[in-house]
DNA sequence: CAGCTCTATATTGTATACAATGCTGATTAT
DNA sequence: ATAATCAGCATTGTATACAATATAGAGCTG
């Protein structure tokens, strides 16, 4: 993508992440043009990729909304996720290399570090979502396919658009560890199965966290 | 997607599909501009949408090129749609209403017919491949997930591009016609593992008519 | 006052001009 | 002869002007 339309896809992508762009609100291309400073061109084609994306939806000569989600897309993009993810995972046991998990054990053990410092909660959460980011993507990497990748892509992406101001709690997220941990020890085990129930869980918890609001 | 760009995309897409542009055969605007008859900015428009279903690759500053299918990509393919068709199948089992299942009957009937005619082979062929697409969106529907739906969409979007000029033995087809069945009976059943286990033989099945050539 | 039509305006769709970038091939220095 | 450099060209990226379409609101009609 090009630089422009890249820069205004970023910024509407945020704008929409952030919660400033309302859902079902409706995006007129001279206000974003306005908001990104760039011209027409760039900014009708990063609308397009994030129709493509399900960011917002198109009507013809009607422009673009932003997409709203109701509760049982939610549970539907987290059921999709539990199924691809879990493949993954049990893709990733059976090709999985020795650097590769080296890179993973790393990973794992500097969010354990984290979890046991004394850092503040919230930068306990902001350095952990991070490296979560990381772990699952070595793991899509590890599972050898494209296709499965750029799909869990797109799909984490969506997922992004719920996570608004969400909070959370220090408990969800050592309990996200030691899953983690288990997964390291099922990869390392070459166990296909049990690589996929434990990220199966471990989605499906993650979904828990985000749709009941727990005590933090 | 508006009027011009449309027609730009669906003019594209059959070149790539007919063959016409050649794997990794690069795509000047100019030259499609010529074929459609219409500006670049459609054009445009319709190269980054075919850039996002994975038909052509997208370099900075260095235009379009048609993308090229290794083996293990098919393979990928095949076993992506395996497990999400399969999905979807064992969804359906759950949900799906009476009328669904009659209107599934119908179609399948109407390919039984098809079949046993007295009908050329190509004739055939041609009946059972529309009458397939209608079996496969039914089932996608009854399993009642738009995001489902249209990831599988863009999957069986992607196998066309395989196809071409692709010779179906009508022996193939008529063990694909058996498999309907046995979906028929399980969806009637509504019995999940039944639903997504044949399912999931169907699409290894059709995998392996692709690339395997078959007398015919 | 409700509902309709029509016009003015706002907004998106398309074409095209201009800018930036990458590619090719000739020229030159080593 | 070969590698590096630079100019000219081909191609894509961006801005903007114009066309087509939808929206909103005033005025009209029943």
């Amino acid at each position: 993508m090009s630089h422009a339309a890249e820069h205004a896809y970023r910024t509407i992508r945020e704008s929409i992440l952030s919660g400033e762009f309302a859902p079902n609100g409706r995006l007129k291309e001279a206000d974003l043009v306005a908001q990104c400073g760039f011209s027409r061109t760039p900014v009708r084609e990063a609308l397009r990729r994030l129709a493509s994306e399900d960011f917002v939806s198109l009507n013809r000569n009607q422009g673009a909304q932003v997409k709203a989600w109701t509760m049982d897309d939610i549970n539907d993009l987290f059921q999709l996720r539990a199924l691809l993810e879990g493949y993954s995972a049990a893709r990733a046991a059976d090709r999985i290399t020795l650097i590769q998990l080296n890179k993973l054990r790393e990973s794992i053990e500097k969010m354990g570090e984290v979890l046991a410092s004394n850092a503040s909660a919230d930068k306990k959460v902001e350095d952990f979502l991070s490296h979560n980011n990381i772990v699952h993507t070595s793991i899509w990497q590890a599972a050898g396919s494209e296709r499965l990748e750029s799909m869990l892509g797109r799909l984490i992406d969506q997922s992004l658009v719920i996570r608004t101001a969400r909070k959370y709690s220090l408990e969800r997220i050592a309990q996200s560890h030691h899953h983690h941990e288990e997964l390291l020890k099922s990869l390392t085990a070459h166990d296909a199965q049990w690589s996929e129930s434990i990220m199966r869980s471990h989605i499906h918890a993650a979904r828990d966290a985000l749709l009941v609001n727990d005590e933090n």
